[in-house]
DNA sequence: CTTGAGTATTATGAATTCAAAATGCATTCA
DNA sequence: TGAATGCATTTTGAATTCATAATACTCAAG
């Protein structure tokens, strides 16, 4: 049986413009056009507004009184205090995870990381983000604590552009490797302080990355 | 000469709306007449919807579709892990404080503690838990991490119902005053992962204060 | 009585309309 | 030439209208 699930019609039009402004259609600072995205959603103006004010408050859109809408601009710094403030969740999840943990998501988590370990062995860099990306999301999902996860993926979100055109060199990688073996032991030995250490650590390296790639800003 | 700020309509009735669910005007759970409220802030239903919206991506408010918007019942797990989150974003705003704090905003931090301590000398608890809350919000601000701030408010505003309802007992209040002691000298002495874990398990005590007084769920 | 079908009423979702503010453009004057 | 003023156009903000789904109510049947 399949269940039915009545979305609303804003919240569908917020998914889009978070597509179009995660995949880079819509540019950061960019104005967005009400009337050409009504027609081009084939809504009208008024759940395209609502879907607008929902991003807002998420941080991905600004609103100006009376002169529109724009895509928020990255700075340095905004993209800086994003980073500290989800290594903090991050750390957290990995606190709650050692405890709260099923035998079944742990060895999910065992599973994706070899996974990874294989696509590091053959370079290829694609697919490794994405188990990657995984892990860290089974990680956190492991947590099992609902605000975390909202809060944590909201944020991600915001600098999900960044990440994009994030290029990794080869020290980098290994580095990232070797944390990502550390995490598992910690997490093999329910160590919730350590693997929140490792996990803080691990996005720092991230951010000098991202920071040394020197994409963020105009 | 004056600074105008205009500000949107529908930002203003989201904020008058908060209000009446932080005084309890607006009770958890209760289903949220459109109607009613237009007439009352004197607006239409679209600014209103729009706060609505806004609302509910600030977990304040569920919006069942095609059967309006409720105000969001605490549970008593959900109340924990918003709480787990606040403490992990608390240990951050010490952890970044302590580097970044400037010379006038620690002075206001000591003032603050000493009127604090006066308080609880005189048992004035009322004016303690303005004090109190005066000195976080200084700590927080004190991150000078914009996202930080952001998200802390936003958790902080949900739960603010709850702390409202808490009775705090003497060997309660004497702890928390020990740990702003302790808040206070790690502050002094810049020590940024001290002042981050005292700030954890201070979070910890007051959790376990609101959940003794047992007025979380219905 | 209780249950359930069918209708009336109300409330919500979305489009449309109206008003006001901002933008762009042309003209004028220094 | 360039800045400023006034007008036309466009865009945004908010109210209104319309359509549809949910709720309340009535009344009949068991």
């Amino acid at each position: 049986m399949e269940k039915i699930q009545p979305r609303s019609l804003y919240l569908e039009v917020a998914d889009r413009i978070r597509d179009l402004i995660e995949r880079g259609t819509l540019l950061p600072g960019e104005k967005i056009a009400e009337k050409q995205l009504c027609e081009s959603f084939g809504v009208s103006r008024t759940p395209l507004r609502e879907a607008l004010k929902v991003l807002t408050s998420e941080g991905l859109v600004e609103n100006l009184p009376n002169r529109g809408s724009r895509v928020v601009r990255l700075t340095r710094t905004g993209v800086q205090n994003t980073y500290d403030v989800m290594g903090a969740l991050e750390g957290l999840s990995g606190e709650l995870a050692c405890p709260n943990i099923t035998d079944a998501e742990l060895a999910r988590v065992r599973k994706l990381h070899q996974r990874m370990l294989e696509f590091y062995r053959r370079k290829e860099i694609k697919p490794y983000f994405e188990v990657n990306q995984q892990i860290h999301e089974a990680i956190l999902a492991a947590s099992h604590n609902d605000v975390l996860i909202e809060m944590y993926n909201n944020l991600s979100q915001r600098v999900k552009r960044v990440r994009y055109s994030v290029e990794m060199g080869e020290d980098n990688w290994a580095q990232a490797v070797s944390d990502h073996e550390a995490m598992l032991e910690a997490l093999e030995a329910r160590d919730g302080p350590r693997l929140g250490a490792i996990l803080r650590q691990h996005l720092r390296h991230k951010l000098e990355v991202a920071e040394v790639s020197g994409i963020i800003d105009a």
